[in-house]
DNA sequence: ATCCCCTGTTTCATTATTTGAACCACCGGT
DNA sequence: ACCGGTGGTTCAAATAATGAAACAGGGGAT
């Protein structure tokens, strides 16, 4: 693993923490010396992603990363097409709903709105939802190429309950599935007494980029309900992925031809 | 320069770009070999920090960034207690209002609030104001240790316009006359034709995160607008920083003792 | 169609950077 | 005073980064 990489790690230890945390505390999370560990932490501070509080000594996410985002953010706001589907299909379920971006491997929830009822499901935000387990990653390797699907398929399978896909055969069936349904369906694959139904949102060039998804306690699900719910995920993302459709939301480089 | 501040000023490249970039071009704006330069961007977007399209092969900012700098706005929301101050100093004043944040050396614009008049001064998302010819440089240096103004003073001055101050003692003199004054003054430091008043804004433990300040064509500018602005952002910007204030809006990683 | 130039990509010997054990200084509790 | 923990520093040894060179492919101009 390259060096870069390293202390790429090391922010997002400091994103999982919470709260800041100390240099020897880091060096045993990340499994690094110490001293690799400080000088990776200082040459991420002199570039300002994170920083060091001088009383206490503690590193926490800095400044850039802010600036970064909002940089981010503007060429590219799927946030801001997504939030009004994700509020409009909350209201309409009564559900928690939200949705999450592909980054890096899964996909990260980046917005949730929590259901009204007593028992609900909570989605801790930036959280990471793995492809081959839940709702979410159904629906977004639905909208992949095969080729993507196999490369995932390589991967250990970590099984998070007795319903969770184990092989690669399984994994490709429920795809083959969500694909043939419009929208996918998870029976307490990630977590017990957790189904959920999801459809991916596709971005420029029809390449998914993340889902919405309709998450709901086991307990209130019924196969009408989930018919119900499915088919109004699946609409909502299908106008969402209208809307970032085509319009080319990440500008050539080259000149157009 | 280590590997890892190489790879973020890589990231710095994009985001200042505003558009995806190819290889050669990157490795050129850096300086690195084609080679090291995809090496590094090949880590980066492993990790989401960046993303390459497929098609086009270009680099932009990656998801990552997005999940990070919401993940650092949770822990200290800057943004929310400073942006409503903003956006009062702009009405009250009709001029252009902005605030920065400390990052990585300089000063960074998070926000601003542009005029209404046909002569206005704008600001770009992120631009980056030196500490020694700005408004805002000079009222966060006065709100800091002595010993961090004479690490600002040992680095080299730009000189911008013909009132850039160009030496340390030059510098010095406006530090102390803005801890006088209250708020601090530039006029036309860093362009030609803009002047601005600008006051520091205070976080945990008294020490300045940042700034807010009014920008005015200089051809609006009178001795008594000057004073009156001044007062203006400096309450607004000690009604903020009390907010931030003791609050600790930064968790101890350390049991309380 | 051919040439030319600019892409992105890969390789590998050279080089410079990263690594981590050992060490120091400091603090708080026993 | 001791002990166990912290953050910070050093330097020879080990490892990872580097970049010239060569390759493949595409687009434009001649």
């Amino acid at each position: 693993m390259g060096t870069v990489s390293k202390a790429l790690g090391l922010i997002e230890l400091l994103r999982e923490s919470g709260h800041p945390l100390g240099l020897s505390e880091i060096a045993r999370l990340a499994g690094f010396d110490k001293a690799t560990a400080r000088r990776l932490l200082l040459e991420l501070a002199a570039n300002g992603y994170i920083e060091q509080d001088e009383d206490s000594r503690g590193y926490a996410l800095g400044p850039a990363l802010q600036m970064l985002g909002r940089a981010r953010e503007n060429r590219f706001p799927l946030n801001r097409a997504i939030q009004p589907a994700v509020r409009a299909l909350a209201e309409q379920t009564g559900e928690t709903v939200h949705a999450t971006e592909y980054c890096a491997g899964s996909l990260a929830s980046i917005f949730a709105v929590e259901s009204g009822k007593a028992n609900r499901v909570i989605l801790e935000h930036g959280q990471k939802l793995p492809l081959h387990a839940t709702a979410s990653g159904y629906a977004f390797l639905a909208a992949s190429t095969e080729a993507f699907v196999e490369s995932v398929c390589r991967r250990e399978f970590e099984a998070f309950t007795p319903t969770t896909p184990t092989d690669s055969k399984a994994l490709m069936d429920i795809v083959t599935a969500t694909r043939e349904r419009g929208y996918s369906i998870s029976n307490q694959s990630m977590e017990e007494g957790v189904s959920s139904v999801a459809a991916a949102i596709r971005g420029a060039g029809g390449k998914p980029v993340g889902t919405m998804a309709i998450a709901m306690p086991a307990s209130r699900v019924t196969p009408e309900i989930v018919r119900a719910h499915g088919e109004l995920v699946r609409k909502s993302a299908a106008q969402v992925s209208a809307r970032l459709f085509g319009k080319s939301t990440v500008q050539p480089f080259r000149k157009a031809s």
